[in-house]
DNA sequence: GAAGCGTGGGA
DNA sequence: TTCCCAAGCTT
């Protein structure tokens, strides 16, 4: 049975006072059109939807601007080098976002005529477009009414609800909840308005309940208890694993591959290694005979599923030498510009800094 | 349904 | 330090 009752007087006022609220309180980013400027670029809606998943604002902010400067509408980045596009992406991680975001654009290029769905399941056709970001597409960009359930969104309504069954089994629940709560009209204006207030006032701890328009009508506040939802399941402990990278370098130029799509850093510019993933240490092996120089520092990097902990092999190579492989050299003065991951990063400024080459 | 997939910041 | 988490999607 469902734990939340139909369309009734405390649904319909928390979107009219949760609407009012964000008129005098929304925040002013990027992305977003002021007030009296109507709907934003569906473009820019897309673009800001799919780097903030799993992302905060605040890194996405310098990301946002780069790309639409550089790829100001669909068939610009349509018609991008895709390794322009992933160099790009460096540093926000998620890189599967990076290599939708490439065939997204050119589907609406090529099979929307340039043109994104205006619907939500249109755009749930799309490649890195899913329940959430189609949601918020067609509500922010399109003024459809959708029901727009995020991270924030599960949070503010399992507090206003009390709803104490544990994440992910209360899924269902929650979206029937907020679906009570989504008005008519205002849809992209709501779902933005629950989002921050899920980023700011309900935060996930210590939340400013005092500075709520919904506390009365918050049930875990009624209960003093709001940190303590949503109830979440228990987390799976995080292995670590080691592995190696290498450092190659000729002629003040490093060796660098471009890893496959599938996968760990899956399509970026990388340092070789010995083929550790988040399941195995990598062998240890090298890729090629040569005299190597294992640098005395490790360096650990945390990804979401696992800790990886990475020893550095260093090796100059004569002017005629050649590793195998098809990858390329790339100046070290330069490297900044090559688009790599955070991790590889760290790799570099070790090497770097070693005085080993 | 669960696992895989980055990174940086806050407490 | 350590843990948790962020405007989730794909397989």
């Amino acid at each position: 049975m469902p734990h939340v009752q139909p369309a009734d007087q405390k649904t319909g006022d928390i979107a009219a006072l949760l609407l009012a609220h964000y008129d005098v309180h929304a925040r002013d980013l990027p992305w977003r059109n002021r007030p009296g400027e109507g709907l934003p670029a569906p473009y820019h809606v897309w673009l800001s939807e799919i780097m903030l998943q799993q992302t905060t604002v605040a890194a996405v902010g310098p990301y946002s601007r780069k790309f639409t400067e550089r790829w100001p509408d669909f068939s610009a980045l349509a018609a991008a080098d895709e390794a322009d596009v992933m160099a790009a992406w460096a540093g926000l991680g998620y890189y599967a976002r990076a290599r939708n975001l490439i065939k997204c654009a050119r589907a609406v290029a090529v099979g929307h005529g340039g043109q994104l769905p205006a619907t939500e399941a249109g755009l749930l056709t799309l490649p890195g477009i899913g329940p959430y970001t189609a949601a918020a597409i067609a509500a922010i960009a399109f003024d459809q009414r959708a029901v727009v359930v995020d991270a924030n969104v599960e949070r503010v309504v399992s507090r206003l609800f009390a709803i104490s069954i544990p994440l992910p089994a209360a899924k269902p629940i929650i979206r029937e909840a907020a679906d009570a709560i989504t008005p008519g009209i205002r849809a992209g204006d709501f779902a933005q308005a629950m989002m921050d207030l899920g980023a700011g006032i309900c935060s996930v701890k210590a939340p400013s309940c005092m500075l709520c328009p919904l506390q009365s009508h918050c049930d875990a506040f009624g209960l003093g208890n709001p940190e303590a939802y949503p109830v979440k399941a228990a987390k799976k402990a995080k292995p670590t694993r080691r592995g190696t990278a290498y450092w190659v370098e000729r002629e003040g130029e490093v060796y660098l591959v471009t890893r496959q799509d599938k996968g760990m850093l899956g399509g970026m510019r990388s340092l070789p290694d010995d083929g550790w993933n988040s399941r195995t240490n990598g062998d240890g092996k090298a890729p090629f005979t040569a005299s190597w120089q294992h640098l005395d520092n490790i360096v650990q990097h945390e990804f979401t599923h696992f800790t990886l902990s990475l020893r550095i092999a260093v090796t100059a190579l004569g002017s005629d030498a050649n590793p195998p492989g098809g990858g390329m050299w790339w100046p070290v003065k330069s490297l900044d510009k090559a688009g790599l991951p955070t991790l590889f990063t760290k790799v570099a400024k070790a090497v770097l800094a070693s005085g080993e080459r």
